[in-house]
DNA sequence: AATATCGTGTATTATGTATGACACACTACC
DNA sequence: GGTAGTGTGTCATACATAATACACGATATT
């Protein structure tokens, strides 16, 4: 469906040509699954992995954590956890903001940033 | 952890007590579930059930669906397809609004809605 | 008193999620 | 040309999720 294992493979063939540590199973060692899992991860013969799993790759290849997650079909659960907080106030926010150019979303990002409300 | 069954208990027996179609067995029925489950969800005997079911359950007791979800433990899977197509962006707002004050937030869904962007 | 409705206990099941173990063939290096 | 490293195929597993089926005793209704 979504091209979560070939977005990783190519992102670690990117690194692995100026790497060779950045082998699959260098790369599968270090952030703790084995090799054969890793390989059909990035074929997409299996399911992207667990958010943690998700977010130790996403360290190892560089990348956004919150951007890999998503290609996995997830949300960080850190971000589910303040939206359950409040949910009423952040699900009207959140579908508010469905179609806003994301000028305008960046725009509210910097305004609450800088803190002049 | 969080009352999602004793808080479904409590909104059904609420209805109940002005309307005696409000039984555990009448609201199950209504909403596609054996009896028994909806039992041990009341009692937290048994997790929150699914998306769905949890979605026709704060229906059916005319409750806030994103407010169950939230007790459930669960964000609904419409916001976090909104949060997955722009997850960098959407990161940074809902991380950056984590301690604002509720009037805060609502100052920018107003802002949003009213606005133009 | 008979009947219907109620909530709940126990046992079971189907499906999905997230992986590990091991063997194999290919390639690269010293 | 052996040794080390590489990616992958097959099989198995442990655990969680989301429920159903049936039986039972208590309560309410007519």
């Amino acid at each position: 469906m979504s091209h979560f294992g070939s977005t990783v493979r190519q992102l670690r063939e990117a690194l692995r040509a100026n790497d060779r540590r950045f082998s699959l199973r260098q790369v599968a060692r270090r952030i703790g699954v084995e090799p054969a899992y890793l390989s059909k991860i990035e074929r997409g013969v299996a399911a992207p992995p667990s958010e943690a799993t998700t977010v130790r790759l996403a360290k190892e290849l560089d990348e956004d954590p919150d951007m890999l997650l998503a290609l996995a079909g997830k949300v960080s659960s850190d971000l589910q956890e303040i939206i359950r907080k409040r949910p009423k106030l952040f699900a009207q926010l959140i579908r508010e903001l469905r179609e806003a150019p994301d000028e305008a979303v960046f725009r509210i990002v910097r305004v609450v940033r800088d803190g002049d409300w």
